[in-house]
DNA sequence: GTCTATACATGGATAGAC
DNA sequence: GTCTATCCATGTATAGAC
């Protein structure tokens, strides 16, 4: 029944993933993603026997290669890379009104709130945004030969991502996101000129 | 007796801001920020009739509005725009390390923890974010003859710090603030560029 | 191996002694 | 008006019936 519910397991990470990232970590208890995933209790610690913690990592590590893979998918639908970062900018502008400002970046607020308590979790999130700044640095570097500045521009782009997350939720507003968007095309489009002049 | 201990309500204050930017809003207890605070449990409701939430709300207020003129004094420390900001972001990345990455934004992690679950302390976090971005547009505005064009730098600012803020924490790695300091001295660069041709 | 009931700690909040 | 003791809900985690 390939078509039927998801097994319980995958429905106690979707859950867990959706409510991590609207209320973060410690804001969402074990027993509400129980309930939202049409699970029994018990069944979080037979599939998690690591408890809250390691359904957390799973999710972290999960769920952020995910929303890498998406990112990086969407960058990709456009051949020009100014372009195609203005639009990537637009489109999560779009999602984050759409989902009344709830589903912006996965792991950003669970990466703060574990920062400084929580070791295991803490990696897993310096992980994540790890996969993202190396994937990036490729696709920056079809265009920019110099590796140091490709790798700069994919930390520009994830941190200036993450900060318009930031003001865009805070605000209720995408225009943080727009204004992100047109700034990281300057940065991209001062960077390729000069790999083309050189 | 100015030289002796703060007040109680100072003190309670001062604890609840310390551990709602390294913990975060949920993951902060009251009990914890009496016992921080070298204070009764009972002294949080006799200040802050209005509980947690009204604690948060004033910290968040205070502490931000502390943070934006701190940021201002820093930049107005260096004449030149360029090299201000790249100053700026060198002494958030000493700050960051010497706390052991604990002191970064007083109100991020806050931000994005109630972004979708406490209306009245989003708009406290996005009104602070307004009043930073009104002040830093005012700034650039010294050398950036367009406004909105000020007013997008300020933004591009606040964003790329704090985006380079959930890096650097996550990797306590003090390298993304650095190069976050290189990629707005480079928009910097180019804006005032522009204004000093026009 | 799916699910219920419960243990135990901690959360925010309050009452009332002093 | 300062402080202690306590209330009740919720948190994580576990035991054990089926």
């Amino acid at each position: 029944m390939a078509q039927g519910q998801p097994d319980t397991r995958t429905r106690i990470e979707s859950a867990a993933t959706a409510l991590f990232r609207r209320n973060g970590y410690s804001g969402t208890g074990l027993k509400r993603i129980a309930t939202e995933a049409q699970a029994p209790f018990g069944s979080i610690y037979h599939f998690f026997p690591g408890g809250k913690q390691q359904l957390a990592e799973e999710t972290i590590r999960t769920s952020g290669a995910a929303y890498g893979r998406m990112v990086l998918a969407l960058l990709e639908s456009v051949p020009d890379p100014v372009e195609s970062v203005v639009h990537a900018f637009e489109a999560a502008a779009d999602d984050l009104a759409a989902t009344d400002y709830a589903d912006a970046c996965p792991i950003a607020t669970v990466a703060l709130e574990v920062a400084g308590t929580n070791e295991v979790l803490r990696i897993a999130t310096a992980d994540v945004f790890a996969g993202w700044i190396s994937a990036g640095e490729e696709w920056f570097g079809r265009w920019v030969t110099d590796p140091d500045e490709a790798r700069a521009l994919a930390h520009s782009m994830i941190m200036i991502l993450e900060g318009a997350f930031v003001l865009s939720r805070a605000a209720r507003d995408p225009e943080p996101l727009l204004l992100a968007g047109r700034s990281m095309a300057a940065l991209v489009r001062a960077a390729v000129g000069r790999a083309g002049e050189g």
